[in-house]
DNA sequence: AATAGTGCTATAGTTAGTCAAGCGATGAAG
DNA sequence: CTTCATCGCTTGACTAACTATAGCACTATT
Protein backbone atom coordinates (compact mmCIF):
# COMPACT_ATOMS: atom_id res chain seq x y z
CA UNK A 1 0.00 0.00 0.00
CA UNK A 2 2.94 2.69 0.37
CA UNK A 3 3.65 1.92 -3.33
CA UNK A 4 1.08 4.09 -4.72
CA UNK A 5 1.10 6.12 -7.20
CA UNK A 6 -0.42 9.47 -6.62
CA UNK A 7 -3.09 10.21 -8.66
CA UNK A 8 -4.67 13.58 -9.26
CA UNK A 9 -7.86 12.49 -10.05
CA UNK A 10 -8.40 10.10 -7.98
CA UNK A 11 -7.69 12.82 -5.06
CA UNK A 12 -10.02 15.64 -7.28
CA UNK A 13 -12.96 12.79 -7.08
CA UNK A 14 -12.58 12.37 -3.42
CA UNK A 15 -12.72 15.83 -2.72
CA UNK A 16 -15.56 16.64 -4.89
CA UNK A 17 -17.68 13.33 -4.26
CA UNK A 18 -18.00 15.17 -0.76
CA UNK A 19 -21.83 15.70 -0.26
CA UNK A 20 -23.14 19.28 -1.06
CA UNK A 21 -18.97 20.53 -2.86
CA UNK A 22 -20.23 20.61 -6.19
CA UNK A 23 -23.46 22.23 -5.45
CA UNK A 24 -21.45 24.94 -3.40
CA UNK A 25 -18.92 25.02 -6.37
CA UNK A 26 -21.75 25.44 -8.97
CA UNK A 27 -23.53 27.89 -6.86
CA UNK A 28 -20.15 30.13 -6.44
CA UNK A 29 -19.48 30.37 -9.78
CA UNK A 30 -22.19 32.64 -10.28
CA UNK A 31 -20.18 35.38 -7.87
CA UNK A 32 -19.68 35.88 -3.76
CA UNK A 33 -22.35 35.25 -1.50
CA UNK A 34 -23.29 35.10 2.38
CA UNK A 35 -23.06 31.95 4.40
CA UNK A 36 -27.37 31.76 4.11
CA UNK A 37 -27.65 32.73 1.01
CA UNK A 38 -25.55 30.06 0.15
CA UNK A 39 -27.48 27.20 1.91
CA UNK A 40 -30.72 28.84 0.32
CA UNK A 41 -29.25 28.52 -3.14
CA UNK A 42 -27.80 24.83 -2.67
CA UNK A 43 -31.03 24.23 -1.16
CA UNK A 44 -31.68 21.72 1.94
CA UNK A 45 -27.86 21.79 3.33
CA UNK A 46 -27.59 22.66 7.00
CA UNK A 47 -25.69 24.36 8.45
CA UNK A 48 -23.17 21.90 10.31
CA UNK A 49 -21.99 20.62 6.67
CA UNK A 50 -22.72 23.76 4.90
CA UNK A 51 -19.98 25.30 7.26
CA UNK A 52 -17.46 22.05 7.11
CA UNK A 53 -17.59 21.91 3.84
CA UNK A 54 -16.83 25.78 3.22
CA UNK A 55 -14.07 25.10 5.57
CA UNK A 56 -12.33 22.06 3.58
CA UNK A 57 -12.58 24.19 0.50
CA UNK A 58 -10.97 27.07 1.87
CA UNK A 59 -8.42 24.92 3.48
CA UNK A 60 -7.76 23.39 -0.27
CA UNK A 61 -7.39 27.02 -1.84
CA UNK A 62 -10.86 26.98 -3.55
CA UNK A 63 -13.18 28.90 -1.46
CA UNK A 64 -11.73 32.41 -0.33
CA UNK A 65 -13.81 33.97 3.27
CA UNK A 66 -13.94 37.24 3.40
CA UNK A 67 -15.42 38.74 6.71
CA UNK A 68 -17.00 42.13 6.28
CA UNK A 69 -17.76 42.43 10.10
CA UNK A 70 -18.19 40.43 12.73
CA UNK A 71 -21.10 42.25 14.56
CA UNK A 72 -23.69 42.31 12.69
CA UNK A 73 -21.92 39.23 11.15
CA UNK A 74 -21.55 39.71 7.49
CA UNK A 75 -19.28 37.03 5.56
CA UNK A 76 -18.91 36.37 1.93
CA UNK A 77 -17.50 33.46 0.28
CA UNK A 78 -16.05 33.24 -3.00
CA UNK A 79 -14.41 31.16 -5.35
CA UNK A 80 -10.42 31.22 -5.47
CA UNK A 81 -8.88 31.11 -9.13
CA UNK A 82 -8.45 27.40 -8.55
CA UNK A 83 -11.95 26.99 -7.63
CA UNK A 84 -13.24 28.96 -11.04
CA UNK A 85 -11.49 26.54 -12.81
CA UNK A 86 -13.68 23.96 -11.81
CA UNK A 87 -16.23 25.47 -14.22
CA UNK A 88 -14.83 23.38 -16.81
CA UNK A 89 -16.01 20.45 -14.70
CA UNK A 90 -19.66 21.82 -14.11
CA UNK A 91 -19.62 22.53 -17.93
CA UNK A 92 -18.73 18.89 -18.44
CA UNK A 93 -21.31 17.68 -15.95
CA UNK A 94 -23.95 20.06 -17.06
CA UNK A 95 -23.23 18.77 -20.78
CA UNK A 96 -23.58 15.29 -20.39
CA UNK A 97 -26.44 15.94 -18.19
CA UNK A 98 -28.16 17.34 -20.70
CA UNK A 99 -27.55 14.69 -23.39
CA UNK A 100 -27.61 11.70 -21.41
CA UNK A 101 -29.63 11.86 -18.00
CA UNK A 102 -32.79 10.38 -18.03
CA UNK A 103 -35.03 13.47 -16.54
CA UNK A 104 -36.76 12.16 -12.87
CA UNK A 105 -39.46 14.27 -13.56
CA UNK A 106 -41.24 11.89 -15.96
CA UNK A 107 -40.55 8.71 -13.84
CA UNK A 108 -41.37 10.40 -10.66
CA UNK A 109 -45.14 12.11 -12.50
CA UNK A 110 -45.84 8.67 -14.40
CA UNK A 111 -44.81 6.96 -10.96
CA UNK A 112 -45.85 3.18 -10.73
CA UNK B 1 -37.77 29.92 -7.20
CA UNK B 2 -40.23 27.63 -8.61
CA UNK B 3 -41.97 24.80 -7.37
CA UNK B 4 -39.78 22.21 -8.97
CA UNK B 5 -36.89 24.04 -11.44
CA UNK B 6 -36.04 20.52 -13.29
CA UNK B 7 -32.01 21.36 -13.79
CA UNK B 8 -30.24 18.53 -15.36
CA UNK B 9 -26.94 19.83 -13.95
CA UNK B 10 -28.47 19.41 -10.61
CA UNK B 11 -29.76 15.96 -11.42
CA UNK B 12 -26.03 14.76 -12.46
CA UNK B 13 -24.55 16.25 -9.07
CA UNK B 14 -26.90 14.57 -7.19
CA UNK B 15 -25.75 11.26 -9.00
CA UNK B 16 -21.54 12.00 -9.29
CA UNK B 17 -21.69 12.86 -5.55
CA UNK B 18 -22.46 9.63 -4.21
CA UNK B 19 -19.89 7.36 -2.60
CA UNK B 20 -17.54 5.54 -5.03
CA UNK B 21 -19.41 6.55 -8.06
CA UNK B 22 -17.16 8.46 -9.67
CA UNK B 23 -14.21 6.22 -8.53
CA UNK B 24 -16.80 3.66 -10.30
CA UNK B 25 -17.14 5.22 -13.50
CA UNK B 26 -13.47 5.89 -14.11
CA UNK B 27 -12.85 2.06 -13.54
CA UNK B 28 -14.90 0.88 -15.92
CA UNK B 29 -13.95 3.32 -18.51
CA UNK B 30 -10.88 1.15 -18.76
CA UNK B 31 -13.08 -1.38 -20.01
CA UNK B 32 -15.47 -3.93 -18.43
CA UNK B 33 -14.92 -6.06 -15.11
CA UNK B 34 -16.29 -8.64 -12.96
CA UNK B 35 -17.75 -7.14 -9.33
CA UNK B 36 -14.72 -8.45 -6.58
CA UNK B 37 -12.49 -6.90 -9.76
CA UNK B 38 -14.37 -3.64 -9.44
CA UNK B 39 -13.90 -3.51 -5.68
CA UNK B 40 -10.34 -4.50 -5.90
CA UNK B 41 -9.83 -1.39 -8.54
CA UNK B 42 -11.02 1.29 -6.80
CA UNK B 43 -10.33 0.31 -3.60
CA UNK B 44 -11.87 0.01 -0.51
CA UNK B 45 -15.08 0.01 -1.39
CA UNK B 46 -17.26 -2.45 0.52
CA UNK B 47 -19.49 -4.96 -1.53
CA UNK B 48 -22.99 -3.38 -0.04
CA UNK B 49 -22.21 -0.11 -1.31
CA UNK B 50 -20.69 -1.58 -4.47
CA UNK B 51 -23.56 -3.31 -5.01
CA UNK B 52 -25.77 -0.67 -4.22
CA UNK B 53 -23.87 2.10 -6.50
CA UNK B 54 -23.75 -0.45 -9.43
CA UNK B 55 -27.41 -0.80 -8.96
CA UNK B 56 -28.59 2.77 -9.02
CA UNK B 57 -26.02 2.88 -12.25
CA UNK B 58 -27.91 0.38 -13.90
CA UNK B 59 -31.01 1.79 -13.03
CA UNK B 60 -30.48 4.84 -14.94
CA UNK B 61 -28.92 3.01 -17.73
CA UNK B 62 -25.39 4.20 -17.29
CA UNK B 63 -24.35 0.35 -16.28
CA UNK B 64 -24.81 -2.66 -17.83
CA UNK B 65 -24.72 -5.75 -16.03
CA UNK B 66 -23.84 -9.51 -18.16
CA UNK B 67 -24.32 -12.35 -16.46
CA UNK B 68 -21.83 -15.14 -17.63
CA UNK B 69 -22.71 -17.85 -15.35
CA UNK B 70 -24.77 -18.50 -12.16
CA UNK B 71 -22.50 -20.75 -10.87
CA UNK B 72 -20.23 -20.41 -10.85
CA UNK B 73 -20.94 -16.88 -10.53
CA UNK B 74 -19.39 -14.76 -13.33
CA UNK B 75 -20.85 -11.40 -13.53
CA UNK B 76 -19.39 -8.44 -15.38
CA UNK B 77 -20.17 -4.82 -15.86
CA UNK B 78 -19.55 -2.38 -18.33
CA UNK B 79 -20.56 1.03 -19.15
CA UNK B 80 -23.27 1.97 -21.26
CA UNK B 81 -23.24 4.62 -24.18
CA UNK B 82 -24.33 7.31 -21.47
CA UNK B 83 -21.89 6.16 -19.52
CA UNK B 84 -18.82 6.28 -21.42
CA UNK B 85 -19.87 9.95 -22.13
CA UNK B 86 -18.83 10.35 -19.05
CA UNK B 87 -15.52 10.35 -20.06
CA UNK B 88 -15.33 14.11 -20.74
CA UNK B 89 -16.51 14.62 -16.99
CA UNK B 90 -13.56 12.36 -16.43
CA UNK B 91 -11.05 13.96 -18.04
CA UNK B 92 -12.06 17.59 -16.93
CA UNK B 93 -11.46 16.78 -13.00
CA UNK B 94 -8.38 15.12 -14.23
CA UNK B 95 -7.53 18.28 -15.90
CA UNK B 96 -8.19 20.58 -13.44
CA UNK B 97 -6.91 18.68 -10.96
CA UNK B 98 -3.34 17.84 -11.93
CA UNK B 99 -3.54 22.25 -12.87
CA UNK B 100 -5.45 23.39 -9.25
CA UNK B 101 -4.97 20.85 -6.79
CA UNK B 102 -2.59 20.56 -4.08
CA UNK B 103 -0.96 17.53 -3.65
CA UNK B 104 -1.53 15.94 0.23
CA UNK B 105 2.14 16.72 1.14
CA UNK B 106 2.88 13.24 1.43
CA UNK B 107 5.36 12.65 -1.02
CA UNK B 108 6.90 15.58 -3.20
CA UNK B 109 10.17 14.17 -3.85
CA UNK B 110 9.62 14.46 -7.66
CA UNK B 111 10.31 16.90 -9.37
CA UNK B 112 11.33 17.81 -13.10
C1' DA C 1 -8.67 -32.76 -0.15
C1' DA C 2 -7.63 -28.27 0.99
C1' DT C 3 -7.41 -23.51 -0.64
C1' DA C 4 -8.68 -19.62 -3.00
C1' DG C 5 -11.73 -17.41 -5.94
C1' DT C 6 -16.58 -15.96 -7.90
C1' DG C 7 -20.82 -12.62 -7.00
C1' DC C 8 -23.18 -11.50 -3.91
C1' DT C 9 -26.29 -11.04 0.89
C1' DA C 10 -27.01 -10.40 6.00
C1' DT C 11 -26.07 -8.40 10.21
C1' DA C 12 -23.99 -5.34 13.23
C1' DG C 13 -21.30 -1.35 14.05
C1' DT C 14 -19.31 3.25 12.99
C1' DT C 15 -19.23 7.56 10.72
C1' DA C 16 -21.25 11.22 8.25
C1' DG C 17 -24.96 14.17 7.56
C1' DT C 18 -29.49 16.19 9.39
C1' DC C 19 -32.82 18.82 12.31
C1' DA C 20 -34.02 22.13 15.48
C1' DA C 21 -32.93 25.39 18.48
C1' DG C 22 -30.43 29.24 19.86
C1' DC C 23 -26.86 33.16 20.54
C1' DG C 24 -25.39 38.18 20.35
C1' DA C 25 -26.02 41.96 17.84
C1' DT C 26 -28.39 44.79 14.66
C1' DG C 27 -31.66 47.03 11.26
C1' DA C 28 -36.33 47.33 9.73
C1' DA C 29 -41.20 47.43 10.67
C1' DG C 30 -45.04 48.34 13.58
C1' DC D 1 -39.72 51.81 21.65
C1' DT D 2 -40.79 47.33 21.09
C1' DT D 3 -41.22 43.18 18.43
C1' DC D 4 -39.49 40.59 14.57
C1' DA D 5 -36.44 38.89 11.24
C1' DT D 6 -31.64 38.28 9.85
C1' DC D 7 -26.67 37.62 9.97
C1' DG D 8 -23.04 33.66 10.59
C1' DC D 9 -22.54 30.40 12.71
C1' DT D 10 -22.48 26.51 17.10
C1' DT D 11 -24.31 22.83 19.80
C1' DG D 12 -26.44 18.46 20.78
C1' DA D 13 -29.58 14.81 19.70
C1' DC D 14 -30.98 12.11 16.09
C1' DT D 15 -30.91 9.31 11.67
C1' DA D 16 -29.36 7.90 7.34
C1' DA D 17 -25.36 6.37 4.98
C1' DC D 18 -21.54 3.72 4.71
C1' DT D 19 -18.29 -0.06 6.52
C1' DA D 20 -16.49 -4.46 8.31
C1' DT D 21 -16.97 -9.11 8.63
C1' DA D 22 -18.79 -13.37 7.84
C1' DG D 23 -20.83 -16.57 5.05
C1' DC D 24 -23.28 -19.12 1.00
C1' DA D 25 -23.15 -22.19 -3.03
C1' DC D 26 -20.27 -23.45 -5.93
C1' DT D 27 -15.70 -24.29 -9.07
C1' DA D 28 -10.97 -24.28 -10.53
C1' DT D 29 -6.42 -24.93 -8.96
C1' DT D 30 -3.06 -27.23 -6.36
Amino acid sequence: MGTFDHCPVHDAIQVLQEKWTMHIVRALLDGPMGFNELGRTIGGCNPATLKLRLDHLEELGLVARTVHSYMPPRTSYELAPSGVALQQVIDAIDTWAREHLPEPAAEAAQAS
